[in-house]
DNA sequence: TTATTATTGTCAATATGTTGTCAAATTAAT
DNA sequence: ATTAATTTGACAACATATTGACAATAATAA
Protein backbone atom coordinates (compact mmCIF):
# COMPACT_ATOMS: atom_id res chain seq x y z
CA UNK A 1 0.00 0.00 0.00
CA UNK A 2 1.56 3.63 -0.42
CA UNK A 3 3.86 2.27 -2.66
CA UNK A 4 2.81 5.34 -5.22
CA UNK A 5 4.06 7.27 -2.67
CA UNK A 6 7.47 6.46 -2.42
CA UNK A 7 8.12 6.71 -6.28
CA UNK A 8 8.36 10.46 -6.40
CA UNK A 9 10.41 10.86 -3.56
CA UNK A 10 12.81 8.42 -4.66
CA UNK A 11 12.61 10.02 -8.12
CA UNK A 12 13.94 13.67 -5.99
CA UNK A 13 16.46 11.43 -4.61
CA UNK A 14 18.50 10.62 -7.70
CA UNK A 15 18.38 14.27 -8.78
CA UNK A 16 19.80 15.42 -5.51
CA UNK A 17 22.61 12.59 -5.54
CA UNK A 18 23.84 14.07 -9.55
CA UNK A 19 23.59 17.70 -7.94
CA UNK A 20 25.67 16.32 -5.12
CA UNK A 21 27.97 14.47 -6.66
CA UNK A 22 28.98 17.46 -8.84
CA UNK A 23 29.30 19.73 -5.40
CA UNK A 24 31.36 17.33 -4.16
CA UNK A 25 33.89 16.94 -7.04
CA UNK A 26 34.10 20.37 -6.47
CA UNK A 27 34.90 20.59 -3.18
CA UNK A 28 37.40 17.34 -3.08
CA UNK A 29 39.03 19.82 -6.27
CA UNK A 30 39.73 22.31 -4.04
CA UNK A 31 40.90 20.44 -0.52
CA UNK A 32 43.59 18.65 -3.05
CA UNK A 33 44.53 21.35 -4.77
CA UNK A 34 47.30 22.16 -2.17
CA UNK A 35 48.37 18.58 -2.82
CA UNK A 36 47.53 18.19 -7.14
CA UNK A 37 45.20 16.01 -6.26
CA UNK A 38 41.92 15.83 -8.34
CA UNK A 39 38.90 14.19 -6.56
CA UNK A 40 39.15 11.44 -9.24
CA UNK A 41 42.88 10.93 -7.88
CA UNK A 42 41.56 11.07 -4.70
CA UNK A 43 39.47 8.03 -5.19
CA UNK A 44 42.39 6.18 -6.52
CA UNK A 45 44.06 6.66 -3.23
CA UNK A 46 41.28 6.16 -1.12
CA UNK A 47 40.76 2.69 -2.59
CA UNK A 48 43.99 1.31 -1.99
CA UNK A 49 44.24 2.82 1.46
CA UNK A 50 41.19 1.61 2.16
CA UNK A 51 41.97 -2.05 0.59
CA UNK A 52 45.00 -2.25 3.19
CA UNK A 53 47.01 -4.42 -0.04
CA UNK A 54 47.95 -3.45 -3.19
CA UNK A 55 45.25 -4.37 -5.83
CA UNK A 56 44.98 -4.60 -9.76
CA UNK A 57 43.46 -1.73 -11.94
CA UNK A 58 40.47 -3.97 -12.32
CA UNK A 59 39.87 -4.34 -8.63
CA UNK A 60 40.15 -1.00 -8.00
CA UNK A 61 36.97 -0.35 -10.29
CA UNK A 62 35.04 -2.94 -8.96
CA UNK A 63 35.25 -1.48 -5.82
CA UNK A 64 34.62 2.20 -6.63
CA UNK A 65 31.71 1.10 -9.07
CA UNK A 66 34.05 2.50 -12.46
CA UNK A 67 35.22 0.79 -15.73
CA UNK A 68 38.38 -0.43 -15.45
CA UNK A 69 39.66 2.02 -18.36
CA UNK A 70 38.87 5.16 -16.33
CA UNK A 71 40.87 3.69 -13.46
CA UNK A 72 43.85 2.38 -15.80
CA UNK A 73 43.83 5.99 -17.16
CA UNK A 74 44.39 7.42 -13.87
CA UNK A 75 46.52 5.09 -12.63
CA UNK A 76 48.68 5.82 -15.30
CA UNK A 77 49.05 9.29 -14.68
CA UNK A 78 49.37 8.77 -10.83
CA UNK A 79 52.33 6.57 -11.42
CA UNK A 80 54.47 9.45 -13.34
CA UNK A 81 53.32 11.69 -10.55
CA UNK A 82 55.34 9.28 -8.22
CA UNK A 83 52.08 8.40 -6.11
CA UNK A 84 52.18 4.92 -6.93
CA UNK A 85 54.07 1.94 -7.19
CA UNK A 86 53.92 -1.12 -9.56
CA UNK A 87 54.83 -4.52 -8.32
CA UNK A 88 54.58 -8.12 -10.33
CA UNK A 89 51.64 -10.06 -9.70
CA UNK A 90 52.57 -13.78 -9.56
CA UNK A 91 48.74 -14.63 -9.90
CA UNK A 92 48.57 -12.61 -13.11
CA UNK A 93 51.18 -11.85 -15.42
CA UNK A 94 50.12 -8.68 -16.95
CA UNK A 95 47.65 -7.56 -14.19
CA UNK A 96 50.52 -5.56 -12.45
CA UNK A 97 49.32 -5.01 -8.58
CA UNK A 98 49.33 -1.09 -7.54
CA UNK A 99 50.05 0.13 -4.15
CA UNK A 100 50.63 3.71 -2.26
CA UNK A 101 53.98 4.94 -2.54
CA UNK A 102 55.69 6.63 0.35
CA UNK A 103 54.86 9.75 -1.08
CA UNK A 104 51.07 8.74 -1.71
CA UNK A 105 50.79 7.46 1.71
CA UNK A 106 51.38 10.98 2.95
CA UNK A 107 49.56 13.01 0.70
CA UNK A 108 46.66 10.58 1.22
CA UNK A 109 47.19 11.12 5.06
CA UNK A 110 47.09 15.08 5.00
CA UNK A 111 43.94 14.93 2.71
CA UNK A 112 41.63 12.27 5.25
CA UNK A 113 42.47 15.10 7.53
CA UNK A 114 41.51 17.84 6.10
CA UNK A 115 38.50 16.13 4.64
CA UNK A 116 37.48 15.26 8.30
CA UNK A 117 37.60 18.60 9.40
CA UNK A 118 35.45 19.53 6.28
CA UNK A 119 32.90 16.15 6.80
CA UNK A 120 32.50 17.66 10.45
CA UNK A 121 31.61 21.12 9.64
CA UNK A 122 29.81 20.35 7.20
CA UNK A 123 27.17 18.15 9.51
CA UNK A 124 26.63 20.11 11.97
CA UNK A 125 22.56 20.97 11.20
CA UNK A 126 22.24 16.92 10.57
CA UNK A 127 22.10 14.76 13.80
CA UNK A 128 23.87 11.20 14.02
CA UNK A 129 20.48 9.38 13.33
CA UNK A 130 20.10 11.24 9.97
CA UNK A 131 23.46 10.45 9.05
CA UNK A 132 23.56 6.75 9.92
CA UNK A 133 19.65 6.27 7.87
CA UNK A 134 20.58 7.97 4.86
CA UNK A 135 24.34 6.00 4.50
CA UNK A 136 21.97 2.93 5.07
CA UNK A 137 19.37 3.92 2.41
CA UNK A 138 21.65 5.15 0.28
CA UNK A 139 23.81 1.71 0.53
CA UNK A 140 20.52 0.05 0.13
CA UNK A 141 19.64 1.50 -3.08
CA UNK A 142 22.80 0.49 -4.71
CA UNK A 143 22.60 -2.78 -3.41
CA UNK A 144 19.18 -3.18 -5.27
CA UNK A 145 20.79 -1.93 -8.53
CA UNK A 146 24.27 -3.52 -8.58
CA UNK A 147 26.15 -4.38 -12.01
CA UNK B 1 29.99 16.39 22.32
CA UNK B 2 30.56 13.44 19.93
CA UNK B 3 30.75 15.54 16.74
CA UNK B 4 33.95 13.37 16.02
CA UNK B 5 31.42 10.10 15.11
CA UNK B 6 29.50 12.17 12.41
CA UNK B 7 32.50 12.91 10.33
CA UNK B 8 33.48 9.49 9.41
CA UNK B 9 29.76 8.80 8.23
CA UNK B 10 29.65 12.12 6.34
CA UNK B 11 32.65 10.63 4.63
CA UNK B 12 31.24 7.04 4.02
CA UNK B 13 28.03 9.00 2.42
CA UNK B 14 30.38 11.03 0.14
CA UNK B 15 32.03 7.72 -1.09
CA UNK B 16 28.38 6.65 -1.96
CA UNK B 17 27.20 9.52 -3.48
CA UNK B 18 29.67 8.80 -5.74
CA UNK B 19 29.11 5.59 -6.52
CA UNK B 20 25.67 5.95 -6.80
CA UNK B 21 25.78 8.68 -9.27
CA UNK B 22 27.66 6.55 -11.58
CA UNK B 23 24.90 3.92 -10.75
CA UNK B 24 22.15 6.04 -11.60
CA UNK B 25 23.81 7.49 -14.84
CA UNK B 26 24.06 3.50 -16.14
CA UNK B 27 20.29 2.86 -15.48
CA UNK B 28 19.25 6.38 -16.83
CA UNK B 29 20.88 5.20 -20.18
CA UNK B 30 19.82 2.17 -20.03
CA UNK B 31 16.08 2.85 -19.61
CA UNK B 32 16.22 6.34 -21.80
CA UNK B 33 18.31 4.03 -24.88
CA UNK B 34 14.83 2.80 -26.61
CA UNK B 35 14.34 7.05 -26.72
CA UNK B 36 18.05 7.50 -28.00
CA UNK B 37 18.13 9.49 -24.54
CA UNK B 38 21.31 9.64 -22.28
CA UNK B 39 20.98 10.35 -18.78
CA UNK B 40 22.60 14.51 -19.50
CA UNK B 41 19.91 14.78 -21.63
CA UNK B 42 17.14 13.54 -19.40
CA UNK B 43 18.25 15.93 -17.32
CA UNK B 44 17.89 18.64 -19.62
CA UNK B 45 14.43 17.67 -20.56
CA UNK B 46 13.63 16.86 -16.42
CA UNK B 47 15.13 20.72 -15.58
CA UNK B 48 12.53 22.16 -18.65
CA UNK B 49 9.44 20.32 -17.85
CA UNK B 50 9.98 21.21 -14.14
CA UNK B 51 10.25 25.01 -14.28
CA UNK B 52 6.92 24.68 -16.74
CA UNK B 53 8.16 27.75 -18.82
CA UNK B 54 10.77 28.51 -20.80
CA UNK B 55 14.56 28.94 -19.89
CA UNK B 56 17.72 30.38 -20.44
CA UNK B 57 20.58 27.76 -20.98
CA UNK B 58 21.83 29.31 -17.89
CA UNK B 59 19.22 29.10 -15.62
CA UNK B 60 18.87 25.47 -16.49
CA UNK B 61 22.23 24.95 -15.78
CA UNK B 62 21.71 26.87 -12.35
CA UNK B 63 18.88 24.51 -11.13
CA UNK B 64 20.75 21.18 -12.04
CA UNK B 65 24.22 22.19 -10.66
CA UNK B 66 25.70 22.14 -13.32
CA UNK B 67 28.36 24.88 -16.38
CA UNK B 68 26.36 26.59 -18.49
CA UNK B 69 29.26 25.45 -21.01
CA UNK B 70 28.16 21.72 -20.36
CA UNK B 71 24.43 22.58 -20.46
CA UNK B 72 24.82 24.63 -23.73
CA UNK B 73 26.19 21.75 -25.71
CA UNK B 74 23.38 19.74 -24.44
CA UNK B 75 20.94 21.77 -25.83
CA UNK B 76 22.94 22.57 -29.35
CA UNK B 77 22.91 18.76 -29.77
CA UNK B 78 19.27 18.12 -28.38
CA UNK B 79 17.85 21.13 -31.20
CA UNK B 80 19.44 19.45 -33.69
CA UNK B 81 17.67 15.99 -32.61
CA UNK B 82 14.21 18.54 -32.34
CA UNK B 83 14.12 18.15 -28.49
CA UNK B 84 13.53 21.21 -27.87
CA UNK B 85 12.03 25.13 -29.62
CA UNK B 86 14.44 27.83 -29.05
CA UNK B 87 12.50 31.27 -28.78
CA UNK B 88 13.71 35.20 -29.00
CA UNK B 89 14.28 36.56 -25.64
CA UNK B 90 12.70 39.75 -24.88
CA UNK B 91 14.56 40.37 -21.56
CA UNK B 92 18.10 39.52 -23.25
CA UNK B 93 18.95 39.86 -27.34
CA UNK B 94 21.75 36.45 -27.03
CA UNK B 95 19.99 34.42 -24.11
CA UNK B 96 17.66 32.62 -26.22
CA UNK B 97 14.53 30.90 -24.44
CA UNK B 98 14.23 27.01 -24.43
CA UNK B 99 11.45 25.17 -24.40
CA UNK B 100 10.33 21.31 -24.94
CA UNK B 101 9.14 20.85 -28.74
CA UNK B 102 6.11 18.69 -28.84
CA UNK B 103 8.46 15.55 -29.59
CA UNK B 104 10.50 16.38 -26.47
CA UNK B 105 7.08 16.71 -24.32
CA UNK B 106 6.26 13.04 -25.52
CA UNK B 107 9.50 11.56 -24.54
CA UNK B 108 9.47 12.86 -21.28
CA UNK B 109 6.26 11.53 -20.85
CA UNK B 110 7.31 7.97 -21.67
CA UNK B 111 10.79 8.55 -19.59
CA UNK B 112 9.07 9.67 -16.91
CA UNK B 113 6.30 6.54 -16.55
CA UNK B 114 9.08 4.28 -17.10
CA UNK B 115 10.93 5.66 -14.16
CA UNK B 116 8.57 5.94 -12.15
CA UNK B 117 7.93 2.19 -12.21
CA UNK B 118 11.70 1.88 -11.75
CA UNK B 119 12.01 3.84 -8.92
CA UNK B 120 9.13 2.15 -6.86
CA UNK B 121 10.74 -1.32 -7.46
CA UNK B 122 13.94 -0.16 -6.10
CA UNK B 123 12.39 1.42 -3.52
CA UNK B 124 10.43 -1.88 -1.62
CA UNK B 125 12.68 -2.65 0.79
CA UNK B 126 12.99 1.15 2.60
CA UNK B 127 10.39 2.88 4.30
CA UNK B 128 8.23 6.25 2.86
CA UNK B 129 9.99 7.80 6.61
CA UNK B 130 13.48 6.70 5.50
CA UNK B 131 13.44 8.15 2.17
CA UNK B 132 12.14 11.06 3.65
CA UNK B 133 14.52 11.40 5.58
CA UNK B 134 17.37 10.56 3.67
CA UNK B 135 16.17 13.48 1.15
CA UNK B 136 15.78 16.07 3.80
CA UNK B 137 19.84 14.86 4.62
CA UNK B 138 21.01 15.34 1.17
CA UNK B 139 19.33 18.61 0.45
CA UNK B 140 20.93 19.87 3.50
CA UNK B 141 24.34 18.65 2.75
CA UNK B 142 23.85 20.53 -0.58
CA UNK B 143 22.74 23.59 0.94
CA UNK B 144 25.85 23.73 3.37
CA UNK B 145 27.63 23.79 -0.03
CA UNK B 146 26.11 25.89 -2.90
CA UNK B 147 28.09 27.51 -5.01
C1' DT C 1 24.39 59.71 -17.94
C1' DT C 2 28.42 57.29 -17.42
C1' DA C 3 31.34 53.92 -15.35
C1' DT C 4 31.56 49.63 -13.20
C1' DT C 5 30.02 45.07 -12.37
C1' DA C 6 27.66 40.82 -13.44
C1' DT C 7 25.66 37.67 -16.74
C1' DT C 8 25.63 35.40 -21.01
C1' DG C 9 27.18 32.98 -25.35
C1' DT C 10 31.11 31.21 -27.55
C1' DC C 11 35.52 29.01 -28.21
C1' DA C 12 39.40 26.25 -26.61
C1' DA C 13 41.86 23.14 -23.64
C1' DT C 14 41.60 19.68 -20.43
C1' DA C 15 39.81 16.01 -17.10
C1' DT C 16 36.81 12.33 -16.34
C1' DG C 17 34.39 8.46 -17.74
C1' DT C 18 31.89 5.24 -21.05
C1' DT C 19 31.51 1.71 -24.81
C1' DG C 20 33.59 -1.19 -28.12
C1' DT C 21 37.25 -4.04 -29.81
C1' DC C 22 41.30 -6.97 -29.74
C1' DA C 23 44.72 -10.12 -28.17
C1' DA C 24 46.90 -12.21 -24.14
C1' DA C 25 46.23 -14.56 -19.81
C1' DT C 26 43.49 -17.01 -16.62
C1' DT C 27 39.75 -19.91 -15.10
C1' DA C 28 36.08 -23.21 -15.70
C1' DA C 29 33.95 -27.00 -18.18
C1' DT C 30 33.85 -31.04 -20.69
C1' DA D 1 44.11 -32.15 -21.67
C1' DT D 2 41.57 -29.53 -24.71
C1' DT D 3 38.11 -26.38 -25.30
C1' DA D 4 35.15 -22.63 -24.03
C1' DA D 5 34.19 -18.66 -21.25
C1' DT D 6 35.91 -14.92 -18.50
C1' DT D 7 39.17 -11.51 -17.13
C1' DT D 8 42.58 -8.32 -18.14
C1' DG D 9 45.43 -4.60 -20.42
C1' DA D 10 45.68 -1.75 -24.33
C1' DC D 11 43.89 1.24 -27.78
C1' DA D 12 40.37 4.15 -30.06
C1' DA D 13 36.23 6.86 -30.38
C1' DC D 14 33.05 9.34 -28.09
C1' DA D 15 30.03 11.63 -24.23
C1' DT D 16 30.04 14.40 -20.31
C1' DA D 17 31.64 18.17 -17.68
C1' DT D 18 35.04 21.61 -15.94
C1' DT D 19 38.02 25.80 -16.17
C1' DG D 20 39.66 29.80 -18.46
C1' DA D 21 39.26 33.49 -21.61
C1' DC D 22 36.89 36.82 -24.55
C1' DA D 23 33.41 39.93 -26.31
C1' DA D 24 28.47 41.30 -26.18
C1' DT D 25 24.68 42.43 -23.36
C1' DA D 26 22.31 43.81 -19.20
C1' DA D 27 22.04 45.55 -14.49
C1' DT D 28 23.83 48.49 -10.93
C1' DA D 29 26.24 52.37 -8.86
C1' DA D 30 28.34 56.79 -9.06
Amino acid sequence: MKEFKKGPIFTDIVLEVFKLGGLFVSEGDQMGAEYGITSARWKVLGALSLAGEPQTASQIARNMGLTRQAVQRLIDVMYKDELLLFHNNPEHKRAKLISLSEHGEVIYAQLYNKQLTWAVNRSTAISEAELETTLSVLKRIADTIDR
